[in-house]
DNA sequence: GCCAACGTTGGC
DNA sequence: GCCAACGTTGGC
């Protein structure tokens, strides 16, 4: 069983990447979105996350994984949406910036890129490869 | 069950 | 600060 791959968003302003580093773990809840919710529910303990910047920096800055699975998000008093947990792998080389992976032909069907609003979205094999190249080739 | 109004997200 | 995208709400 392959581990699948994500991307999540965060305003750096609210909970940045360094922030994770800095706790070792984090939960990851308060996603009030039903397709954000099952995405985060077809995670799976190990699976690779691009941590990426919305609003400041506007670009994947670092890889997470998963450390726990779905579960009942504990900032939802109504019990319908879920939360996980992540941990910190290690920071991008380099910065991939959003107009960046726009100009990549190789992404142009990504799911960030045609959902822009979507915060918790699924990564092919193969964009994640691109993603990586782009922050650590040259 | 439809759809207009409204709220939120996020890029520019 | 504006606007597009899109999800949600509520009246009918």
């Amino acid at each position: 069983m392959t581990a699948s791959h994500w991307l999540v968003k965060s305003e750096p302003a609210t909970y940045a990447f360094a922030d994770l580093q800095r706790d070792g773990r984090t939960v990851w809840d308060g996603v009030r979105n039903n397709a954000a919710a099952l995405h985060l529910k077809a995670m799976k303990t190990g699976d690779s996350v691009f941590f990426y910047h919305s609003q400041e920096g506007l670009a994947v800055v670092g890889v997470a994984e998963v450390v726990r699975e779905a579960y009942p998000d504990p900032s939802d008093p109504a019990g319908r949406f879920v939360a996980v947990e992540l941990a910190p792998v290690r920071p991008l080389g380099r910065p991939v910036t959003l107009a960046a992976m726009k100009a990549e032909p190789a992404l142009a069907g990504m799911a960030m890129l045609r959902q822009s609003r979507l915060s918790v979205s699924p990564v092919s094999p193969a964009e994640w490869a691109t993603i990586l190249r782009m922050a650590e080739g040259d």
